[in-house]
Parts: structure tokens; sequence; C-alpha cells
DNA sequence: TCGATATATATCGGACTAACATATATCGGA
DNA sequence: TCCGATATATGTTAGTCCGATATATATCGA
């Protein structure tokens, strides 16, 4: 899956600009599970654009930079369908934390517990990213699939650091004994 | 993080050729939270050679291809526990299985179950691979925290799919009615 | 008032992936 | 027996994508 269907997606549940897609995919409900660059979206839309598959018009505002905002076009949809109605790729997951904890035999005790409690705090945001977005927007069937989903994960993940950074702790202080 | 510092921290663990490497990243104990290709694991040993981060021996196979067997050095082991020392980025999580799910008006019912069991095939291929893992090593704690943490984060999406297919289901019994 | 943050678009070097190319051996099924 | 698939092993290349930077302005808090 590419940054063009990405958009084409996003485009499909409202019309938006760049920046707004880029925004949702950092902070709203894609955020969990997508990441894309400007790099990579400002490109994609006008790709999107020279291929019909998207419209755009320009909205000029006093003060800040003019907007682009992007619809898809019946044309976009169709391809979007397409492309949706293929199976799945597998999930990418890409880990520097569990990267690291498989090799603390390098970190001293202090960076092992820092390294832990990062994680804690990267997930726990995550969460309240989700809890957010479960307030902003209707409880759809979709989107109620999904925030459950990204819920169960990091929960669980959250449930079994707690747990290990309870044990360390406690291995250390009979350490020191 | 990048492929070369991935690498040395495997190179760290016991000296290995370029395919190893990638086998492991794939199957092994590193598949379920790192990703890299030959396209990245080759030039990156050849660089890392060229910097004298690593030395490598050749063997010559009757049959198969020549062997690139590569050893990290000292200043290797330095510059990896240098990096290691920074905290680690935040965990990268990619899933076209939930940007579908988003889109599911898109979807037909038996695309939609079909989509939920591919990815309940894909969690349980993982969690597989990681119970192989830990009858192949020995259980020290640096693996065992990584396969568990693994663990926890698979089961968890295990249970909430089997529930959600099961809800699916009933809901369409009910609307068959 | 001055730096930080937000809005908005865009580009570019470099990193990385997916697919292909090359060479050989082995193993299972038609 | 032969043929395709799989495994061992290294490498290249086209194209995608990220991270950083550039540009311009407005607002908000210290």
């Amino acid at each position: 899956m590419n940054v063009k269907i990405l958009c084409l997606g996003y485009l499909s549940l409202r019309e938006a600009t760049g920046y707004e897609i880029k925004k949702d995919v950092e902070e709203g409900l894609f955020g969990h599970f997508i990441e894309a660059s400007y790099g990579s979206i400002y490109p994609a839309l006008n790709q999107l654009a020279v291929d019909g598959l998207v419209t755009f018009r320009e909205e000029e505002q006093a003060g800040k930079p003019d907007k682009k905002i992007y619809t898809i076009s019946p044309v976009g949809e169709k391809v979007l369908r397409q492309a949706l109605s293929v199976l799945p790729a597998q999930d990418k997951y890409k880990s520097e934390f569990l990267f690291v904890m498989l090799l603390q035999h390098y970190l001293s005790p202090e960076q092992k517990q820092a390294a832990m409690e990062k994680q804690l705090a990267d997930l726990k945001s995550d969460l309240s990213n989700i809890e957010s977005c479960r307030v902003e927007m209707g409880d759809n069937d979709a989107s109620s699939f999904v925030m459950g989903y990204g819920e169960a994960v990091l929960k669980a993940g959250v449930t079994y650091l707690e747990q290990k950074i309870v044990e360390v702790a406690i291995a250390a202080k009979v350490a020191a004994e």
C-alpha cells in the first residue's frame, strides 16, 4: 500500500489539504497504524491530480498561505475500491526498543530502565491519542473496530511493561542488599 | 536506527553471513520487530568492512556459492555501544489491515471476513515463530523479555480479532433471518 | 519583544524495499 | 526420470519514502 492509496482513502472520508492529511496521520485516527511524510504526501497529491483521481480548488487565505483542498473523483473511488479488494499485506512492525532490549548487556541498569520507561510513555501517549479520537468522532462500526484493535494491543504492551519494570526494580533492590 | 547498526547488533551475538542475517530477520528472533532486505544488508556489510567495524573471512563451499562470514571488530562494538546508549525512537507500526477495515464500507461481507481471517492467520504465524525461537535458544533474560513482549502484544490482537469474527458472524446470521 | 508553535506548500539527498540476476544443489511429485 | 520448487549465497537497480530544510506569515505566551 502506497501513499497514493492512503490519500485516496483519506479523501474518501472527507475532503482535505495535504497538511490536514499529514496532521491526521500523525495525531489522528490514522496515527497509530500509518506513517507518511510531507515528502511523500505532496508529490502523491500532485500526481493524483494529474491522473484525474482527485480534483482540487485553491482557497486564498488572508495571512496564511493558500490552501489546496483536494476531493476524490469518481475514477479515484474506482481505483481505491480496486486497491482495497486485494487482501491486505502483513503488518509491519519496527521497534528500536526491542532491539536495544535484546542487546541489553551493553546497557547500564539506568539506561535499561530509562528505555523501558520511554517505551511505556510512548504506548500511553498512543493510547490517550486513541481516547481523544473516540471523543471527537461519532462511534461508527469501522472506526470503533480500528480504535478497539489499537487499544487492545497497546494495553497488552503497557501491562507487560509495567510488570517487567516492577520485576527489574525488585531485582535491583535484592542485588543491592 | 539503520541497517548498519542492525548488522552490528546481530554480529555482536554471533558471527554470520549476510544471508543468515536476512533469514533471521525474516523468520528468527528478530523477525517480529525488524525489517531489512538484501538490498540494504549487503551494502551495509560492505561499508562496515570498509570502515573497519567488521572483518570477514571467505569460505569456499563445494557446490554452494562462497560464504563471507562477518565478525564484529572492537571498533564496531564501540560504535554499537554508543548507538545503543541513545534512547530508542518510537515504535513504527504500519497496518494495511486496519486501513482497509477503516474503509470497510467499500468491502463486501466476504471480503471483510477474508481480511480478518488473513490477519488472524498472520498473527498466529508470528506467534508460532516466537514459540520455535523459545525452543531453539537458551532462555536468557534479554531474549525472553523480547519474546514475552511479542507474545503479549500478538495474543491481545488474536483475542480481539477472534471475538470480532464471532460478532460479525452472529450479525450476519441475524441479518439473514 | 522574541522565540515557539501553528498553518500551508514544496523540494531534495539519502535510506530502504521489492524485484530481479546469477549460480548450484537437493528434494519431492508427476 | 525430469521438472519445478526450495534452499544456499551474493549482489544490483528502479523506484518509493523519510527526514530535514526552505519559505512565508500569524498568533500566543513568557
